[in-house]
DNA sequence: CAGCATACCTGACCGC
DNA sequence: TGCGGTCAGGTATGCT
């Protein structure tokens, strides 16, 4: 499902009904969402424990507790859904299910099951890989072209791919930089180390504007994606590519095409994008 | 190390 | 109706 601004939009909706909660009880129906522990230990660790807050780095949930930290990566399709009773059961895609000490209750339902679970020491957890090796936040005033042309400048794939690269630049996912790079007027094949300065300043500053954007809209619903069960996201009536494969560029009217770039699909106006 | 392919999973959709 | 192929918001791993 989610890229930055939706996984930002899951982590708003958690903080305002889940956290303070106290968990009761945690069961795992697909074991293998745990990656560096066993239902065993994550139970005897955050049973009776408060999930003190809810933040984010990058598109990682991470559920902070007094001493441990929960880290939640919803992949392609999770989704953390919050029930405010004990009558909806799980069901065939629920990989986990919290219940809370108030009978109040979360559960994470993956259809794909790519989704990922770490449990880390909250002293530790910033400097294990998978946290430690993220690149400065899309959304961050700390990305700077000068900072972002001296990465691509070592890269000869396309752009596009480099983008995606969680390491170089954190938070854009597939559809976003599609947009970014519409608006931005790049074609996605472009060889990262033949992008400009400027058009590494424009890369941020629409990424920015973009993400913030789709955040202020609640992400993108692409099929299911959803923060909660009845609230979707509203940020699809902008896409300008991104969905609209054969649909006139907002810009010039001329249709737009589907290709792909690294196996994934990407969407440019021929015409618009250089 | 760079760059590419493949693996991880299930379901929806399309053409025959 | 059924079958086979393709595709989906992501990332880790393994090959050349």
């Amino acid at each position: 499902m989610p890229e930055l601004p939706e996984v930002e939009t899951v982590v708003r909706t958690l903080n305002k009904t889940i956290k303070n909660k106290v968990i009761k009880e945690m069961n795992f129906f697909y074991k293998k969402i745990l990656q560096n522990t066993t239902e065993q230990t994550i139970k005897r660790t955050l049973e009776n424990q408060k999930i003190e807050k809810i933040s984010r780095k990058s598109k990682f949930i991470i559920f902070e507790f007094n001493e441990y930290v929960m880290i939640s990566h919803l992949r392609m399709e999770g989704k953390w859904f919050y029930y405010p009773n004990l009558e909806t059961i799980p069901s065939k895609h629920t990989e986990v299910q919290i219940i809370f000490e108030d009978n109040t209750q979360l559960m994470y339902f993956d259809t794909r099951k790519f989704g990922t679970i770490h449990l880390f020491k909250q002293d530790e957890y910033e400097h294990v890989d998978l946290i430690a090796k993220l690149g400065p936040e899309a959304i961050s005033k700390n990305w700077t072209a000068k900072n972002l042309y001296d990465k691509l400048q070592k890269k000869k794939t396309a752009v596009k791919t480099v983008l995606l690269d969680q390491t170089i630049i954190a938070g854009l996912g597939n559809i976003y930089v599609n947009e970014v790079l519409f608006e931005c007027k790049i074609l996605p094949t472009r060889p990262a180390n033949e992008i400009s300065i400027e058009e590494c300043q424009n890369i941020i500053n629409n990424s920015q504007i973009i993400l913030q954007k789709a955040i202020e809209y609640g992400g993108t619903t692409v099929k299911s994606f959803q923060s909660s069960e009845d609230n979707k996201g509203g940020y699809q009536q902008f896409l300008k590519v991104h969905f609209n494969e054969k649909k006139p560029c907002k810009n010039c009217g001329n249709s737009v095409t589907k290709m792909f770039v690294n196996g994934r699909g990407t969407y440019i106006c021929v015409v618009c994008q250089k």
